[in-house]
DNA sequence: TACAGTTACGGACCGCGTAAGCATA
DNA sequence: TATGCTTACGCGGTCCGTAACTGTA
């Protein structure tokens, strides 16, 4: 048994157990990798899968064991070499994202372009989808980093690192009635044709929920996963919008009244998450300090080692973490 | 960075970084593994040790958290193997056990007995010492399973399975006042020299402590490891014996009485232990439920498994859990 | 006919063992 | 002088890539 043959393993099953397509990925020959499966399967001892004629048809339940466990070497081992790497000063490596869209166009890009500045050789990797398609990047290996709001149990086995909360905000076009309201209410709001994010995800569906409690019906016209499109239904005047405060921007104080939903709705936690046992690169740490600044390099290591051992839990007071807004005072009447 | 390198390396380290005795513990020559160590550190780019001449003197920061996560891969490694080997239905194996002296001498011989009946091929090895010494026989990988009474603490990241409880008894010379004695206490046993088991581990302290809770300080005339070595002293009319109650054999019925202590001190558990994601092969879970019968193989396999995600607790009532006592009656009269 | 995997073969490489060299106590 | 690591070198194995072959849609 060699890492190699491990890695080829792996490889087979992350092709669909094609291992042509497997050489390819590898950049290596086909018959190289089902010589070193025949191999492996010879020593062990095991058929790992079940054939169908010459080509592989399933994972046998051995395979799949086996497989698993392989998968874990090849981190240790990826973990290995990431730790030297930092430890020799190494400037180069990738960075891999999986996150929301609200992240990814209102948030990130501030913190991407310090990043680059800081670390300009460091390949950086963003990979934008629902909370369910960051959770399979996340269990493939292929990211890094997760940063998404709310539905935490989708992601089982990571460390996650709070960053920061938001309240809801309303949007709609200038001089609209709702602007002439002192206090929103539920009720109020509920009156109104609604365009919000798309249900589902835990987070959003904490929205539905506090209309429920007070045994109100929304009338949600629209739905999208991106901010966009919402304010620009907005703008046509289809609806009330529902969004994240990072949304609103200043620019959008032409056409958009923003209104505070504080205490409509229950307040949501964006986070950050990467998987126990992950080595963490420098350029890794310092993005995380960037994203969030109460996440010092400490900490984050901090949370790192602990997490190899326990469940992290109340490392900081997550009542104290800093409260996101979205615009408030605008560029133009400060200079 | 090959699997034999990565074992190079630990074994390095565990020969108190001296290459030589790496070697001869490997079978293999010593320029192997120095041109191995040598080439692992070119392609990490990182030193591992810090020489001193060219010997080596110390492990890097570095060094120690690369060895570390070597560690995990041969692991990982090793239970691949074993994961096959059981699969394939091979009938050899080893079984290593670490225990204690109480449970090697007077619980686990008839236990040995039928697993060898039943699995003649594979290598049994016992290792007798102390909670701490059992403790670093499993930190350093060198025991499947740890069997011990008390001390928990001593063995983090261990699965933890609950075997069988019980209460101290007192040993005394036939014909010892304390045998006229209707219920024994502690105030009454104090007044007595004791003769019972070196303290210091968790278990056994707790005897000095339910002495200390009703102000007593109990006159321990002679402290052993080995049941045996008690019984011989309080044979002598050295003192009164405090021991396991698996340590009164019914052939120590001709010159000892055993008097019960039950309540007098906290009732003790005796567990069975394995590293959290090791495979446990056919043999093994056997071996379990030869130990502890409501341990069945499908109850250890579900603790292992529940393991690997999250802190095994309240898998089933502990109060259940059979109690264990010594000889009750002599097996010559019943016949 | 394409496609996928196996078998066959030659070359390069590499890891191992022996033997000799060198530093340290 | 003994111990322990490094360097040098020859051998054997092995891994790889090319090429030819075989079984399947």
């Amino acid at each position: 048994m060699t890492l190699q043959q491990l890695k080829y393993l792996v490889a087979i099953a992350d092709s669909g157990l094609n291992i042509t397509a497997a050489a390819e990925r590898l950049y290596t020959s086909q018959p190289g990798i089902s010589k070193q499966l025949k191999l492996l399967e010879q020593e062990l001892g095991v058929q790992l899968f079940t054939r169908k004629g010459k080509s592989l048809a399933a994972i046998t339940p051995a395979g799949r064991d086996v497989i698993a466990r392989a998968r874990r070497i090849m981190r240790e081992a990826e973990n290995i070499r990431n730790l030297a790497s930092d430890l020799s000063g190494e400037q180069e490596g990738t960075l891999s994202i999986g996150t929301t869209h609200t992240q990814a166009r209102h948030v990130l890009p501030d913190v991407i372009k310090e990043f680059r500045e800081r670390y300009p050789k460091i390949n950086l990797e963003l990979h934008q989808g629902t909370s369910e398609q960051i959770a399979e990047l996340v269990a493939a290996n292929r990211v890094d980093f997760a940063i998404a709001t709310g539905s935490r149990q989708l992601f089982p086995g990571l460390v996650i690192l709070p960053c920061f909360r938001w309240d809801r905000i309303i949007l709609v076009p200038n001089g609209h009635p709702l602007t002439a309201v002192k206090s929103l209410t539920l009720p109020v709001l509920a009156s109104y044709p609604l365009v919000t994010y798309v249900f589902g995800t835990t987070g959003e569906s904490s929205l539905k929920k506090a209309f429920a409690e007070q045994g109100l019906e929304p009338n949600v016209v629209f739905t999208a996963r991106d901010a966009d499109i919402i304010k620009t239904y907005v703008r046509m005047g289809m609806g009330v919008g529902i969004v994240a405060p990072m949304a609103y921007e200043c620019q959008d104080r032409k056409d958009l009244a923003a209104l505070s939903a504080e205490g409509l709705f229950p307040r949501v936690t964006t986070w950050l998450g990467f998987r126990r046992d992950s080595v963490l690169r420098r350029y890794m740490v310092d993005f995380i300090a960037m994203f969030a600044s109460h996440l010092s390099p400490q900490v984050t290591r901090k949370a790192a080692q602990l997490a190899t051992q326990v469940e992290v839990d109340g490392l900081f007071d997550e009542a104290a973490l800093p409260l996101k807004v979205g615009c408030e005072a605008p560029e133009s009447e400060a200079a």
